[in-house]
RNA sequence: GGAGACUUAGCUCAGUUGGGAGAGCACCUGCCUUACAAGCAGGGGGUCACAGGUUCGAGCCCUGUAGUCUCCACCA
């Protein structure tokens, strides 16, 4: 091995060669069943950094799980991501000088596919680089014809249970992408605007009145003027007539109370079509519904000479022609919500036309209703998760789920070409020369909803289903709750009357080191591949695993990458250390149980986190385990345990090394497999050079409590590195050079040789008994611990630390007694609690008492 | 308008049923001690945002205030 720990050395070939051993691969049925399956990634680019850490987490959980003797699947796949992909490859095409409807579905089509193909096996290339455990036998594609089948046999069930209706709505538009949205996909920004104020003439009077208004191009579409009927200032409109300044036409002002009395001038034109409230009162007074764009966000032909102009261009023409004849009154700068497709970016036009609606309030009512049942319901990990869920799944409104893409999921429906009967099926009709077939598809996360159980096979009954699902965990950001979570929740409530997954595990998202969200505008994205190349996987793993919180948002942080790659040098000299020290003779003896001090004390910590690390990845406290492990890891077996089997390696007594040595690997052995999850490709690396190649850490088993340990003999190392940590200390403050000869006794624990062996070495002084010189004394929790000087010590410095040692014992013998004192205390806490403070003030009383001796005698 | 999160050492952040404040990095001192100088040993540094309350006891529970952020809804 050697001296530095080189990531890309040791993480090249090892995913191949776990997949030559087949070991990712679920289907042992003595084995109790274990089950994650992927957020789809989209197949519109490569992994970023938050794939990656949702990721790791998957896979942490994934070889968690094996180790601990599941028979575990996790199941890869992608999403074909309707909008997202089509408007990719619309770009790529641009960008040759074509068209989508120039070449036409089909072709088009053809082109998507094949982008499909290349991302695909881009992405599964940084899933390998990753160390995803996935299962590559059961991989799904969101389009590919099982799902598929999947979603058009949910479509066709939900209309035919009434679930899923066509109507005519106001819904949200994207004009770049001439598709509609559903609410989720709009993100509403804060923008700088104009309220514009226009002036309108009555019908048969000189009466104007102001209307206030932030889109004066849709006056084209406008159908009324409303005011409220209680609105004293401006209720006697009601009933009269006016003149659209925009094309003029006459148009009544009618009464009602959706409008907020003081609010603007009280008065406000109502665009039926382009706008969901106008929509509403337009439905409440039975009116006209005109709409005056096209699908590309153009004015239409109701704008005469405005016809063909772009809605933006539009607006600035109106608004001069507005100036020339007086229509126009003033323009108020102000800031306000305006709604803009997550995808293309573009302001969302309210439009009305007809769609495909799911129908939410049923289906959300079974959740909610399913989630009140600790027996039914959805464990998020944080729980106040299940706060959020739940207010959204009361407050739903109906999903919008046709989209006018072609890369997607067609509708199930055909229209008879006469009659316009609509036939819904999963099959299309025999007389198919008779139908045309809707020529919408499904917004994307449509089939991303049926996807933990449409990926195991649904609506098929097959062994993978029966025995994986519900599934056990999801693992996603909190970004993704309402997208997804939700409408996997009530998908999976309503057709397989279960959870999807048991638990939830949410994440929050990676920012960059300033903490701001990464995104291409900013430039920030960091490539996980990069960190790969520069640090290594696990690495990367270790960083995201053990630096976040459930729930919480995180900032990348380049010092913690190197912090977690250290620590795994770390670890790799550890190794290191173990193996080097192995001789031709030696042969590995798992050991059965421990003689020496030592030995007992590591197996003793070590059982200690094997208990508490076990405890929180159960609970899903990734970070905390981990970094358990990764103190005993430095601090137990390297600081100590490491240091203290020197003395017995360099014995000539080869029975003495080699059962050190054997305590050692079975330590290491231990160690490994508790980081495994965290950083598998290093711990294989060195999993394999103690035990060969042949052998792989991934049919090993989660680490055991040993029993076989000696309480006592562990004690007694507690006792030495209370020695050790005191005497480095006095050595520091008298500036002692190591090789020094420091003389030590102790009162209240015997010596051994060994002891005294181990205390030199870790004190670099020699220990030996000499009562005649001048002496130190520290109190110690067994007793105290007499320091022999060599040379004159420096009397003032020492009484100077002893005073400032009594001040402190001293505060806390005050502070003990007060609480032992008090009646609440002692009545009402804990008894043990009441104990351990008995316990302490005693301890810190012999302290005392300790150094105030020594000082008295010192000042003689 | 509604909901939620955050505020702890110079920096970035942990702190899981309430019982004497932690890590990494940075800083100071001393060490190339044959696993590791990306290391080892020692050390300094925090009225846990603020104000109340509950409690024998609060970083942790409750109320309020301030600041930062996020989500949902949204009025022309």
């Amino acid at each position: 091995m050697d001296t530095k720990y080189d990531h890309k050395a040791v993480e090249e070939g090892k995913y191949q060669m776990w997949l030559d051993g087949h070991y990712f691969e679920c289907g042992d049925m003595s084995k109790k069943p274990y089950c994650i399956v992927i957020p789809p990634p989209n197949v519109t680019g490569k992994l970023h950094l938050g794939h990656a850490m949702d990721n790791t987490i998957q896979d942490l959980l994934s070889r968690y799980n094996r180790l601990k003797g599941y028979d575990v699947l996790w199941v890869p796949g992608m999403d074909h991501a309707g909008i997202a992909t089509q408007a990719k490859v619309d770009e790529r095409l641009k960008q040759q000088g074509i068209s989508r409807y120039d070449i036409g579905r089909e072709k088009f089509l053809e082109h998507a596919w094949s982008w499909k193909e290349e991302y695909s096996s881009f992405i599964r290339s940084q899933w390998a680089t990753l160390g995803n455990s996935t299962d590559y036998r059961k991989e799904r594609f969101t389009l590919d014809e099982g799902l598929s089948h999947a979603v058009s046999q949910v479509f066709v069930t939900y209309y035919k249970e009434g679930l899923i209706y066509q109507g005519q709505r106001v819904i949200n538009w994207d004009p770049e992408a001439k598709t509609a949205l559903s609410n989720i996909e709009v993100i509403h920004k804060d923008v700088k605007a104009y309220m514009y104020y226009l002036r309108y003439h009555l019908v048969d009077s000189d009466e104007t009145f102001e209307v206030a208004t932030t889109r004066p191009e849709t006056m084209f579409g406008d159908v009324c003027i409303v005011v409220n009927p209680n609105d004293e200032k401006v209720k006697h409109l009601i009933g009269r007539q006016c003149i659209n300044p925009a094309n003029g036409q006459v148009i009544p002002i009618i009464g009602d109370e959706y409008i907020e009395i003081g609010f603007g001038t009280g008065i406000m034109k109502c665009t039926p079509a382009h706008d969901p409230n106008d929509y509403q009162i337009a439905l409440r007074h039975h009116l006209e519904m005109p709409i005056c764009m096209n699908e590309d966000g153009t004015m239409n032909e109701l704008c005469g000479e405005f016809n063909g102009l772009d809605r933006f261009v539009c607006r600035e023409k109106l608004l001069e022609k507005y100036k020339e004849d007086g229509t126009f009154i003033k323009a108020e700068e102000i800031v306000h919500s305006v709604g803009h497709s997550e995808r293309t970016g573009v302001m969302v036009e309210p439009y009305l036309s007809k769609q495909w609606f799911v129908r939410m309030k049923p289906l959300a009512e079974e959740v909610l209703k399913a989630q009140e049942d600790p027996d039914t319901k959805i464990n998020f990990y944080p729980q106040r998760f299940e706060k959020t869920f739940a207010q959204w799944l009361e407050n739903i409104e109906d999903w919008c789920i046709s989209r006018q893409l072609w890369w997607g999921h067609r509708i199930p429906v055909w229209y008879h070409k006469e009659t316009g009967e609509i036939y819904c099926e999963v099959e299309p009709p025999k007389d198919i020369e008779n139908y045309v077939q809707d020529e919408d598809v499904l917004d994307t996360w449509f089939s991303s909803a049926l996807w933990p159980f449409s990926v195991l096979g649904w609506p098929e009954k097959t062994a993978d289903l029966e025995r994986y699902f519900p599934t056990s965990c999801m693992v996603t950001g909190y970004d993704i709750i309402f997208f997804w979570v939700a409408r996997m929740a009530f998908s999976a409530r309503h057709f397989l009357h279960d959870v999807p997954f048991k638990d939830c595990l949410i994440h929050g998202l990676i920012r960059d080191e300033k903490g701001r969200k990464m995104s291409k505008s900013l430039g920030n994205g960091i490539d996980p591949i990069d960190l790969v190349n520069e640090y290594g996987a696990d690495s990367l793993r270790l960083f995201l695993s053990t630096n976040s919180t459930p729930g919480l948002d995180m900032n990348f942080s380049t010092e913690k990458m190197v912090a977690s790659w250290n620590f795994i040098n770390k670890l790799w000299n550890a190794a290191r250390y173990v193996l080097i020290n192995r001789d031709e003779d030696y042969s590995y003896q798992k050991p059965e149980s421990f003689s020496s001090d030592i030995d007992n004390w590591i197996i003793s910590k070590l059982n200690d986190t094997i208990v508490s690390a076990t405890n929180n990845l159960d609970k899903y406290e990734l970070a905390i385990a981990g970094n358990e492990i990764m103190d005993f890891v430095w601090n137990d077996f390297c600081s100590r345990y490491i240091e203290f089997t020197k003395s017995a390696l360099n014995s000539d007594d080869k029975a003495i090394k080699h059962q050190t040595l054997n305590t050692l690997i079975y330590v290491l052995e231990a160690i490994l497999k508790f980081m495994h999850p965290f950083t598998p490709f290093v711990t294989e690396e060195i999993y394999q050079n103690i035990h060969g190649r042949d052998r792989s850490i991934m049919t090993e088993t989660w680490p055991e409590i040993n029993e076989n340990v000696d309480a006592t003999k562990a004690k007694d190392i507690d006792h030495i590195i209370e020695i050790i940590d005191t005497t480095r200390t006095i050595r520091t403050e008298n500036n002692i050079k190591p090789g020094k000869e420091l003389h030590i006794l102790t009162e209240g624990l015997e010596l051994t040789d060994a002891m005294k062996a181990i205390l030199s070495r870790m004190t670099k002084l020699s220990i030996l008994p000499d009562t005649d010189k001048e002496t130190i004394v520290r109190p110690a929790t067994f007793g105290k611990i007499i320091y022999i000087m060599d040379e004159i010590i420096d009397k003032e410095a020492e009484l100077a630390k002893l005073q400032e040692e009594l001040t402190k014992y001293q505060s806390e013998i005050e502070r003990s007694t007060r609480m032992l004192n008090n009646p609440g205390f002692v009545n009402k806490a804990k008894p043990e609690k009441v104990e351990e403070e008995k316990e302490k003030l005693q301890k810190y009383q012999n302290y005392y008492d300790t150094l105030l001796e020594k000082k008295k005698e010192l000042e003689k």
